[in-house]
DNA sequence: AAAGCTACTTGATATAGATCAAGTTCAGTC
DNA sequence: GACTGAACTTGATCTATATCAAGTAGCTTT
């Protein structure tokens, strides 16, 4: 894929803000490369988030458990961020188990580094900030699907959505990812199959 | 409450970042004061959200509306931030309606005047992005609760969270909050009463 | 390539909560 | 301060989806 592991790092952040060669430089200069195999846990319940991630290559799922239901509240692939934010923004140990569905590298900052970043320079603020705001539109319109739409709309809007991703991941999450129960996926895939 | 309308304003920014005489003044010169009756729609749907709000005293509710049904994302009151985040974010039209319960007033800024705001202090830029990482971790905790819990399990941690709010809001909008029916909302108020 | 798991499928049944319906209470208006 | 419409309550019924169950297919490991 980014023969320089850099690179994919860099293609997300200059989403946000564009920045100079010094500038990039001194962004990525604490992020550290990380690399997990298929099905480890990255992040466990009750442990404070250490570190913002970002995925180069792979998979991750964002789960808690609720008397022995998981729940997925989303994914992170390819050119994601990913991590437990909220544990790693208060400092908590966390409710939320963060876990490999595919084997996953790329590069990771830990939490005073993240925010030494943004005494450096404040384009690396205005990036996590648009950050946020770009995850706070997803998490909006999450709630919408799963407040207002039945189980076959949001099956039908999911794939029309990300028919390639729905490849990689297990019925199961998607079902758990949607609300509904993995019967309940299945049904509705053979349904619309006709 | 209070007889200078920007102390509101101020209270709610220094909970993120301290701000010196200067700062202030820079900070709330573009602020502007609103003011609305009970019941009026603040912004509506299909419109590009032109605000930001502060809540200086009052109650709005920020919903939309599905074939007829309303579903509440949330409510703003005393001291809260508000506004259609989402179009205020992306300047696309608005899914949602942002709408007064009681009499509210407080102070809003523009999209221009609100993004000029952190080309002049990265301290303001800061308020922002810790603003968004507050709004974040406000909205998975709600996912988290229509994910898991039951009717009664929301309704209990509702009246525990915010005893005195729901006095302020009608059932109806309650029971939208909470993903649930005003007549379900209601058997559980008889239930629990006993 | 057989064994052993786990993921999926499909059918039968159960249920939480929605919807429909008919009062009743309450808040705002003239 | 009576009138009116909306908000709430309570009961009866319905339904989408969960749960339970049993079988099948598909990976993984040796």
């Amino acid at each position: 894929m980014y023969v320089n592991s850099l690179e994919s790092l860099r293609t997300s952040v200059e989403r946000f803000v564009a920045l100079d060669e010094e500038e990039w430089k001194q962004f990525s200069m604490n992020w550290i490369p990380f690399s997990f195999d298929k099905g480890e846990t990255v992040t466990r319940i009750d442990q404070v988030e250490p570190y913002f991630y970002h995925v180069n290559k792979g998979l991750m799922r964002g789960y808690f458990d609720a008397d022995g239901t998981e729940y997925n509240i989303g994914f992170s692939y390819d050119g994601d961020y990913s991590g437990i934010y909220d544990s790693f923004v208060t400092r908590k140990p966390s409710d939320w188990t963060l876990e490999t569905l595919e084997p996953t590298y790329g590069l990771k900052i830990g939490y005073d580094q993240f925010e030494a970043l943004f005494d450096l320079n404040p384009k690396f603020e205005r990036w996590a900030r648009k950050f946020y705001q770009s995850a706070l539109i997803g998490l909006g319109l999450f709630i919408r699907g799963l407040l207002a739409d039945t189980a076959e709309e949001k099956y039908r809007k999911l794939i029309a959505r990300s028919p390639h991703v729905i490849q990689r991941i297990p019925q199961k999450h998607l079902a758990s990812y949607l609300g509904m129960s993995p019967e309940t996926y299945s049904r509705l895939r053979a349904k619309i199959r006709d």
